[in-house]
DNA sequence: TATGAATGAGTGTTCATTCAT
DNA sequence: GATGAATGAACACTCATTCAT
C-alpha cells in the first residue's frame, strides 16, 4: 500500500518562504534538542506553519535533517584551496586546508556533532558521508601520491591509506575539540595537526 | 526523581544466573538490533525470565548496557605491554599496541561499533568512555614526552595533543575498516599506521 | 453545517470537459483503490485538475461516486423489456431479464462490487440503492401478481415478498458470482435462476 | 521491521477477566459506532483498562472484531438439525431451518449487519466468511442431491447452485428485513421463503 | 526473587477541505 | 474557473516501567 507522494520542490514564492523557514527552523530545533528528542511538530511550529506543512515538502525526520546538512555542508564547502590562494608549497597549503576545516568546524560544532550522531543513527545519512569523505580522501590521496613521484614525500606511505588516517585524524581532532570540547588552543591544534602531517608525510 | 529502589548485586546462586544470562541475552540482542531498535522486552525474553526480572538487577536500557560495556572492556584490556613482553624498542612497541589493538577492535567490531553509536545517545556512556581514552592518551604523551627527553622524538610536538591525535587516527581507522568495512588489508593497515606514528615522531 | 457553496452544472465547454474528466478519473480511481482508499487528490491527479477544482463540481468523496455510480447506471439499465422485445411468455421473460441483467452485472463487476461497499458506508448511498431496488422489487410483484390472477403461478405466494426473495436471490448470486468470483459456468447459473424462478412461481 | 508480537492466550485468571471486558466492550462500541467510526481507545475505556491493555491481546482493529465475531458464531451455530429435532421430513426441516436462521439473526441483526460492512472492507474477514457460507452451501447441496436420487426433487437442478442460491436468497433476506429494517411479517417471510424453497426445489 | 499483566504518555502522519492568487 | 499551498483534527500503537501475586 506504497503511496508514495511526490515532495515537491515548491513552484510559488510562498512555497519557497515556507521550505526555508521549515528548514530553518529545522537547523533550530535540531541543535537545541538534538536529532531524537525533536519533534517535527516543535519545527512546524517553530516554523510557524501547520504541522501538515512539513510534509508537503518532507517525507519525515531524515529528509528534513538531510534539507539542513545540506545547506550546511554548502556553506561550510571550499574547495579548490589551490586555485583559490595561488599557495603551492605543501606544507603551507597543508596549514591552509587544517586551519580552514577547524574554522569551518569549530564555526558549525553543534551540528556537526549532530552530523556524527545521525551517522549513527540513520543508515542512509551514514552513507552520504561515508561518500563524501572518501571523495575528500581521495583528492588527499592524489596530492600524496604526487609528491611522492616527485620525490618530496616518503615513498612506502601507501598514498590512500595515509590520506584516511590523517584526515581521519585531523576529523576526529575537531570532534574532540569542538564537540566534546576537550579544551585545547586553536593554534597549537591546527599546529600540532599540521607537523603530524609534515612528518608523517616526510616532507 | 525519587530512585528509591537499590538495585542488588545478586547474593544468591540463582540471582547470579539471572543477572548473567540477562547481561549474555543483552549482548545478543544489542548486536542483532543496535541499541534503540532493542527493546528490554526482548532481552528479557532471550534471558528467558520475565519481563520485570530485568529491574532486579539494572535501571534501564542504559545501565544494562553498561554492564555489556564492561564485560567486554575487561576482555579487551591487555595493559603494560611493556612489561609483559619485554620490548623496549619504541619502533616495536608501537608496532605491538596497533596490531592488539586492532586485533581486539576486529574482533569486536559490533559492539564497538554500538560504541561509537551510544556514546551519541546517551551523555553517562560518553562520558566514561572519554575519560577511558583520556587515561590512554595521558600513558601515551607520557611515553611520547619520554622519548623527546631521550632526544628520540621530535621536540617540537606537543605530547598531549599529539597523543590524542594519534590514538584518534588509529581508533578512527579501526572504525572505519572494522565497523564500517571500508575494504583494507589489515597487515598493510598495521604497517600504514606504524608507520605514520613513526614518521610522526620522528622515530 | 452551512455549506453556502453551490456545486454548479457547469456552463463553460471547459467547465463541461474538466467535469467530465473528473468523474472518468473517479471511475478509474474507485475501481483501482476502492471506495476508501480513493484519495480525491488522486482523482484530480488522474483527471489531470488541481486538487482544488474538485470543490468546484462536487461536495466530496459521497458526491462525485454518486456521480460515477449514475453515469454507469444510466449505462446499465434496459427497461421495458416487455416492450422492446415482444415476448409475452412468462418464462422467457424470466429468462431474457436474468439474463440481461447478469451480463450487466459482469461487465461492470468492479464497480457492483464497489456499490455493495459503499452500500455499507454511506447511509444517503444506501437509500438510494435500496429506493430503486424496491422500485424492481415493486414491479416485479405487479407480474407475479398478475400471473396468480390469471391462474398461472402459485397463488399462495406473497407477490411482494417473493419479489423481493427471488429478485435478491439474483443480484446475490450475481454478486458471489463476479465479485467474490466464486467459479460458475454462466449458461448454467442462468438456468439455474430461471427454473429456480419457475417453479419457485409454480409456473 | 516486523517485529511481531506473540498476541496471547491469558494465563492468569485477571487476563481472562481482561480480555473478556475488552471483546464485550468492543460488541457494545461496535453495535453502537459501526466498524469505522469505532475507536480502539473507546474499547478499552469501555471495559475499562488502558489502551495499551488491548494490544496485549489483540493485534488491532481487525483481530478484536474477529474475536467479536467468533463469539457471536458460536452463539448462532445450531449444527445438527436433523439429529437434534429427530425430524426427517424435507418441509419441515427446511421450515425448522428457516425460522431458526431468521430467528438468529433477528435477535444479533446489529452484528449482522456489521458483518455485512466489515466484509466489504476487511479482506481477511471475507475470507472466513466466505468459508464458513460455501460449507454451508455443501451441506445443502447434499441435501439437495439425496432428494433428487430419492425422486423426491426436480433432477434438472444444480444441486450446488439451487443451493446457494436459495441459502443466499434467506440471508439476503434476513439482510433486508432485520437490517434495513423493510417492514415485513416473521411469520409471513419465513412462509414465504419455506415455500420457494419447496417450489424451487420441487417438493 | 520471579512473574507477567497492566499502565499510559507521547507523536508522526494523512488527507479532505479551504482560499488567496 | 483553475490553481496548489496551507490547514489541523484525529488516533493508533509502542514499550519502559510498575506492582500485586
Amino acid at each position: 500500500m506504497a503511496k508514495t507522494e511526490v515532495r515537491v520542490t515548491p513552484r510559488s514564492a510562498r512555497g519557497i518562504r515556507t521550505r526555508s523557514a521549515l528548514v530553518a527552523a529545522a537547523r533550530v530545533v535540531f541543535e537545541r534538542d538534538g536529532y531524537l528528542d525533536a519533534r517535527l511538530s516543535d519545527i512546524s511550529a517553530e516554523a510557524g506553519v501547520a504541522s501538515g506543512s512539513l510534509y508537503t515538502y518532507f517525507e519525515g525526520k531524515e529528509e528534513i535533517f538531510q534539507a539542513v546538512a545540506e545547506q550546511v555542508t554548502e556553506e561550510m564547502v571550499h574547495p579548490h584551496l589551490r586555485a583559490r590562494t595561488g599557495v603551492t608549497d605543501p606544507r603551507e597549503l597543508i596549514d591552509l586546508a587544517n586551519r580552514e576545516y577547524l574554522r569551518s568546524y569549530k564555526k558549525n560544532a553543534k551540528l556537526m556533532g549532530l552530523f556524527e550522531q545521525v551517522s549513527q543513527i540513520d543508515e542512509n545519512f551514514r552513507k552520504v558521508r561515508i561518500e563524501r569523505a572518501d571523495a575528500f580522501v581521495q583528492r588527499n590521496a592524489k596530492m600524496i601520491r604526487g609528491l611522492q613521484e616527485q620525490g618530496l614525500a616518503d615513498a612506502e606511505l601507501d598514498p590512500v591509506l595515509t590520506a584516511h588516517a590523517l584526515s581521519g585524524m585531523v576529523s576526529r581532532m575537531a570532534y574532540v575539540a569542538f564537540v566534546q570540547k576537550t579544551p585545547m588552543p586553536f593554534e597549537q591544534l591546527v599546529l600540532t595537526l599540521n607537523r603530524i602531517w609534515i612528518n608523517a608525510l616526510g616532507l
